[in-house]
DNA sequence: CACGGCCTTCTAAAGAAATAGAAGATTTGG
DNA sequence: CCAAATCTTCTATTTCTTTAGAAGGCCGTG
């Protein structure tokens, strides 16, 4: 036995996942594009292969445009960072919140007006247990 | 070019370093029988060969004791959970730590008593700046 | 002292991820 | 209508990750 493809995206997946959920269809030369523009420079074979891989993996859909083809997500940008957060948590932090919670909270940078942002959402969610 | 080596721990790598984190220096066949224990059933040839990785890669020492070695962690259980899910975050929310909580929020089995100690941490964070 | 039991180092193999070239199809400008 | 541009599919390579066997050293016990 040998390693087990991971059922979440990797790291160039999510770069790609990223740029379709904030646009798409797009075809292959405008996901290269946006790819480029994140300081990712990939052949445009490169690109072709990965999506062909993220279509079969159930990540995209592609349907055909004239010769072309134009990709979208499949699979919902909550739903997927949901799951790779959650993996996270649970992998590392054996599923506690809170430890994650402390985690960020000692993360250099946040700033306050997220604390700000980060007590909002608290006390909606305080309020919706009510 | 190829794949980079991931500058965070791996999957298996992971296990280890939570096995040693709560417990060290260990031997090999102590390593081996904790992560059968968590249902990873490896060869004790596997279990050594990605020990010497690991000391390899920086994230454990080793010393001898009589014949066979010991094993510890040599990255810290805090920073090296600030860097992963800082990584985590920066890939998938953009480093926006509002955005990780309000994930957070939405999975399913976010017990109450969970979100006080949330609250509680909030709190202190924000004593804390004044 | 030889053999079984441990422990290690070396070597290897399979599969995943990332990257890209060769080659063939199709569209389009002149 | 033909060549250049544009796309795609196929094939291949490299490196990392995970897994494990072969082989050799050492130590205790019958």
């Amino acid at each position: 036995m040998a390693r087990a493809a991971s059922t979440q995206p990797t790291d160039l997946e999510l770069l790609i996942l990223k740029i379709l959920w904030g646009e798409s269809p797009l075809p292959v030369r405008e996901v290269r594009q946006r790819l480029a523009e994140t300081g990712r420079e990939l052949a445009h074979t490169t690109v072709i292969t990965t999506l062909n891989v993220m279509v079969e993996k159930g990540q995209l859909t592609r349907k055909r445009d004239q010769n072309a083809f134009l990709f979208s997500p499949k699979i919902a940008k909550e739903a997927t960072s949901q799951k790779m957060l959650g993996d996270l948590v649970d992998r590392l932090f054996d599923g506690s919140a809170a430890a994650v919670m402390a985690s960020l909270f000692q993360r250099k940078g946040l700033k306050p007006d997220e604390i700000r942002e980060l007590r909002r959402l608290l006390n909606d969610k305080i309020k919706e247990k009510e």
